[in-house]
DNA sequence: AATTGAAGTTCCAATATTTGGAACACAATT
DNA sequence: AATTGTGTTCCAAATATTGGAACTTCAATT
């Protein structure tokens, strides 16, 4: 992957703790995952030729990264030489799912957020400028599984990734926000640092974050942060509804039932996390 | 270096180290991923110590390839230095589960499988001498995602690993059973290779394999083997249900419907039914 | 059938990374 | 204060990765 200034062989020159996102070092392994995260960002199995286009990399190491992966199980080899994601995943991040303690805690919290305003509930938590799905309890349980969850969302337009921007110190909410590359999804998705650190500011004030049909046109949900102690998990809360049915004032009176769920979840994961610091 | 056998990663023979399917060198990809196995393996954050008996590799190494691997979100770690699986895993399992053709093409006849028959249908693929589950239909939908999805279960005891054995090349199929660690989980597991590669050849015989209580006890299931017609991908399908509901005679009688949908997924696939190769 | 070009694969000396033993730091326990 | 258990850092030696170029395969075209 890029890495423009390596550590060349700068000790440390005392300044620069954490001028930017600064990728640290992960050597071998970070290269192999930046491909493997290539393919799985593309919306269709890529071939050779694709995925030597976005790496940056030579063919022949490309090529054995490449082979590494699919001999490992984390890419899969058809017969046409496409590469896509493959199964083994399923394994790891089947056990990420069931042991995540973030996830555990929040599940009855999730439920009875349901039971209080018959929308669907989401639970998520950041990861860079993304937002990933950790759990959703909807009234048709008939969704598929890995409908949401898993899924990865930007930060800047959905109530969950404000809410955990919201959460942020100032250091790293500069650093995420800079990191960003807007795109205009609907009229009202907000494109620019600016808009955006205006709106983290109110969601300090208020306690509650808004996707107000930014994602999506007909969608709009109200969220609130949780992050734990240590900051390990920054992450939120939400329920989400089609606006037909959710007035803007139905919505803003769930807000402090968000609220509510998120501190209980804090509160318990603070009981069994927490204070043996 | 030492001799760089697997860990944990694949359940190994024990009887012969260097005879055996001799995984390819995937080098420091490879290292990596076997530590992340490792603790992907565990029912519990496992602590640096824990995971340091288990690899056979020296503190300072297994250090820095932990740090990496959180690093890159493919592991956490928690205040209490325990490292578990990472969220970053979720986003790739989702794709790689969203994106599988196999199972994208075998859906809408489970669905059709489950309402012939009321049970719970399961779709699973080998890998190595695991089988892993990618989809499931059941009655009750109230079930947790992932609840099956992504489990790794024994080839040899479950109706679906056997099915798909069924249908791998003798060779490969040899390779396999010498790399079972065979374990009873009940009165009727199969645990030598004699009596599983005899019953590998009666559902070759007649395209079905059976779970008869071999894995968990009072759970019964007929299975038939799925393959791409380049065996990139080879699993199987089963109806799954509790003994005191399924007779013999019942579970038998659905044989047919199992082995009809394993077929049409294959002509969907478009794969041919045929003499193995 | 032969030709061509694009796509994929292999090779190996130069180079950068990983390795692993040992020393260091920290916290909990005696 | 000393001890033990646990986690972290360091760096010369050992090893894996790199990347340019040559080679092979496949499919389309003449």
């Amino acid at each position: 992957m890029d890495n423009p200034t390596d550590h060349g062989d700068e000790p440390r020159s005392g300044i620069d703790r954490k001028v930017e996102p600064a990728r640290a070092d992960t050597g071998t392994l970070g290269k192999a995952i930046a491909v493997l995260d290539i393919v799985a960002s593309a919306d269709e199995p890529m071939r050779f030729t694709d995925i030597l286009a976005l790496s940056d990399q030579p063919r022949g190491t490309l090529h054995r990264q490449l082979s590494n992966l699919v001999e490992e199980g984390l890419l899969s080899l058809g017969r046409d030489h496409s590469y896509s994601v493959g199964i083994r995943l399923l394994k790891f991040a089947a056990r990420a799912w069931a042991g995540n303690q973030f996830r555990v805690i929040a599940e009855p919290h999730l439920r009875k957020l349901h039971d209080l305003t018959g929308e669907t509930v989401h639970l998520g938590v950041l990861r860079g400028s993304e937002v990933i799905y950790l759990d959703k309890v909807e009234s048709r349980q008939a969704v598929r599984m890995y409908s949401q969850i898993g899924n990865a969302s930007p930060v800047y337009c959905t109530g969950v990734g404000k809410a955990g921007l919201s959460a942020l110190p100032d250091a790293e909410l500069h650093a995420v926000v800079a990191s960003i590359r807007f795109r205009r999804f609907t009229d009202s998705t907000l494109v620019t640092p600016d808009a955006l650190l205006r709106e983290i500011g109110e969601i300090r004030a208020s306690g509650n974050a808004y996707d107000r049909e930014e994602h999506e046109p007909g969608i709009r949900c109200v969220a609130a942060p949780i992050y734990s102690a240590d900051r390990s998990f920054v992450g939120g809360l939400s329920v989400t509804g089609p606006a037909y049915r959710i007035s803007t004032d139905l919505l803003e009176s769930w807000a402090v039932l968000v609220r509510n769920a998120a501190g209980a979840i804090m509160e318990d994961m603070g009981a069994r996390l927490g204070p043996r610091t």
